[in-house]
Formats: structure tokens, C-alpha cells, sequence
DNA sequence: GAATACATACCGACCGATGGTATGTATTAT
DNA sequence: ATAATACATACCATCGGTCGGTATGTATTC
């Protein structure tokens, strides 16, 4: 293959590629030639020219995979028009809110199948998503009196667990009915911890989407 | 080799090997040479007589793994003796209650370096913790009168999530002093789902085991 | 209680595929 | 012109797994 002019253009396409086949088969059944003949013509030297491992692949697709929502999240704590706890709930509105369309979610269906990308995310979540954006949040929802609590660093912690984790359909799967039910207990946990994180609005889209999935079963008949 | 008159002590000798590179290393890490190197002799052909695939000894090595806690599981849930809130007592008494002497936890320092251990974790303690144990007992709370909740299904999934992913130091690191702050805010969550689950005692364990630390700590310098 | 028939435990050479490397060549930037 | 870069090609050790074969056990028959 000719050479490329502008090589990120063959970095992108490689990690493009190398994203759809780790998310769709899963990193330990993709392999390197797998990638490669993804690419078109190019070639295992042009791969190990711009990574030096398969796990240099993967970490690049995990980079560019947190990219989005580290964006969403920073974009909302830096925001000087809201509280604490406003920013909580808006953090929730938009990662509970569709609950179809998360990125993560659509593309990698069972994350169990996927060892190694679940436990990506919980580390990005532990190292990064707490400390660098939920913490601080919940620290400045103390000081301005939107959020009280003990337990800021612990409150993070638990949060994204049971919403990235207990709530993600990639890992527990889950049916629309369940669902609502989940979003429920979670809202009655959050209130017995004095956080109020959701309005009827967002119940409303789950039990929506319950009825929706109910009709399509009566239809099936 | 001579051949061994009983099979399952072979067959066993395969699983304690494996069982230990697996834990130590990793599974993907793990060459099916190096289980046969750690086997005195034994050779690839009568590993692939008793096993048809390196993924069918993690399998076992896996069963093996819960065999122990499930055993437990099951003689507090078949215990006529005790309410179904004095069994979830008991079973966080049991799986709280010695912090550095879990198994699983001894063995496996870091399950985010051994991401399929991770998800075979998760993936028990979904299809089976869950339904077969958890749940069970909280609706024999229920209507026993000892736990008052509308959601025993997803109450015993969040029971879960927080004590074995959560709480467990080989997911999320934690320091004795961290830890004891997280079972205090595990302990607020639970009381304001109006479930009482830990005693002073485990309290004082923690705060114990913080001490301890602390001291070493300064004992450094 | 031999002889026979079959099942099981194990051996070790071999296979294609895998992740990775070494080296060569053409194109671009300086 | 020359150095750096983008890519190709040939090659490597190791991987998980297969297969034909042997030795040793057990059950059945005579």
C-alpha cells in the first residue's frame, strides 16, 4: 500500500477498526491479522510501525473510547452555574437517560463476554471518573450546601458502581420491567442518603420504555 | 509416566496447578506448557485426556472455586433456626467479618489484572448468588417480617455488588482506614433501606485492623 | 484361570495460527 | 543529499490443540 502522507489518518483507521473487532468479538478472540484485514491492504509491518503490542491497540481504543464521556463529565463540573447537586443530576439525566444509546453499551452488548473491556471501564471509573470528576463535584456540593454527606470519596465510589455496573445492561442484563424497578430501588438508596438525584421526568422515559417492550411481547402472539 | 490407578488425583493435580497459575498470573497468561511444567512429568496428551480445552479447566478450576461459598450460602439459607434477616446477618458476619482471609481475595491480589476471573466473579454472583441464595432469603424475610422491602430481587443484586465488587479490596484497593469509612457508609445505606445488617463487633474489627495499619505505619520512621 | 475384548491413562510428534521482530524499500521532510 | 518516516516482506518462537500410538487396567468368555 502507498504510503500515507498524513499517518494519523492510518493510526485512526487502525484503531477504528481495531474498536468495532475488540467490541464486537472481544480483545482475546480478535487477532492481529484479524485487524489487518480490516485495514485494506495494509500490513503487519505498517501495524507494528504505530504499535508496539496488541495491548498498545487496546489501551489506545480504550483511550479514545473514554474520551466522550470524560468530555461530558469535565464539561459539567467546570460548568460555575451549578451546584453540586445539580450537577449530579444533570451527570444522570444524560448517562441514565438513554438508556439505548450509551456508546459503551450499544456497541459491546455483554461485557462479560469481554473481560478485559469491563474491567477497563472499572478501572477508568476507580482511577479516574471518581477522583478527577464525581469527588470533586460532591466536595463542592458540601461546601455550597447542595449535597451532605460524610463519606464524599465513598458516596463517588458507590454511585458509579451501582450505575455503571449494577445499572449497565452490558453487564447485567437486564429487561425494561427489571429496569424500572432498578432505577426505583436506586432512587429509594439515594434518598435514604439524603440525595435526590432524580425527577418523575426520567422515571417517566423508563416506564415508557416498559410499556413500549410490553406491547411488542402482547404483539408477538 | 506410569499410569495412575485412581484418575482424580491426576485430574485434581491438573485443577491445584492451575488453579495457582491461573490465580498468580493471570488465565491468558497461563500456557497450557506452563500448567504442564508445574504437573512433575505429565505430559500435553494426558492433560488433553482428561480436558478438551484450556478454557474447560478454567471451568473447573472455576466451579472448585465457589464450591466452598456456596456450600456456605446454602447451609445459612436451609438453617430453620434463624429469620431471614438473621441470615443475612450472618452470611456478612462470615463474608465481612475476616477481611484478609478470603480466599479469593488471598489469592487473587489484583482481579483487574485478571479480568476473567473478574467476570466469572460477576457472572456467579449473578446466575447463582443471586437467585439461588440472596434472594431466597430476603423473601423468607419478608415474610417472616424481618426485612420490609418492594424489591427483593434488586435489593439482593445491590447487597451483592457492593460487598463482593464494591467492598472487595481485590477489585478496588483499599486501605484499612478507606475501608472502614466504606462499610460505615455501607452501613447508612442499608439502615436507611430499613435493613440492619451489622453489629458493633464488626465495627470494631475494622476500626482494629485501622489501627493496627496506623501503627505500622508509624513504626516506619 | 487363561485367553480375549475393550476401555482408559498417557505419550510425544506434529499442526496451523498467533503475537512479535528484523530487515529492506520507497516516499517524504529538511 | 540525507535523514527520518511509512510501509512491505520474510521470518521466528510459542501458542492451543490434534492425532496415532502404547501401555495398563477391567470385564467377559471359555
Amino acid at each position: 500500500m502507498a504510503r500515507n502522507k498524513y499517518p494519523e489518518e492510518t493510526i485512526n483507521q487502525i484503531l477504528t477498526v481495531s474498536l468495532h473487532l475488540f467490541v464486537q468479538k472481544g480483545y482475546e478472540q480478535t487477532s492481529i491479522q484479524d485487524i489487518i484485514n480490516g485495514l485494506g491492504g495494509l500490513t503487519k509491518g505498517a501495524l507494528y510501525h504505530h504499535f508496539k503490542s496488541k495491548e498498545e491497540i487496546m489501551q489506545a481504543v480504550i483511550e479514545h473510547l473514554f474520551k466522550d464521556v470524560d468530555e461530558m463529565l469535565s464539561g459539567i463540573r467546570d460548568d460555575n452555574e451549578l451546584s453540586g447537586l445539580e450537577k449530579l443530576q444533570k451527570i444522570s439525566r444524560v448517562s441514565l437517560g438513554n438508556p439505548a444509546q450509551d456508546e459503551m453499551a450499544s456497541v459491546a452488548p455483554n461485557l462479560l463476554r469481554n473481560p478485559k473491556l469491563l474491567a477497563a471501564q472499572i478501572e477508568h471509573m476507580i482511577e479516574k471518573a471518581v477522583p478527577v470528576y464525581i469527588q470533586p463535584i460532591i466536595e463542592q456540593g458540601m461546601r455550597d450546601g447542595s449535597i451532605r454527606t460524610d463519606y464524599p470519596r465513598e458516596l463517588s465510589e458507590v454511585l458509579l458502581v451501582l450505575t455503571n455496573l449494577w445499572l449497565n445492561p452490558a453487564v447485567i442484563q437486564t429487561s425494561p420491567e427489571m429496569m424500572l424497578r432498578k432505577v426505583r430501588l436506586f432512587d429509594d438508596i439515594l434518598k435514604g442518603l439524603g440525595l435526590d438525584l432524580f425527577d418523575e421526568h426520567m422515571f417517566q422515559r423508563y416506564e415508557e420504555l416498559f410499556r413500549l417492550s410490553a406491547r411488542e411481547v402482547n404483539s408477538e402472539n
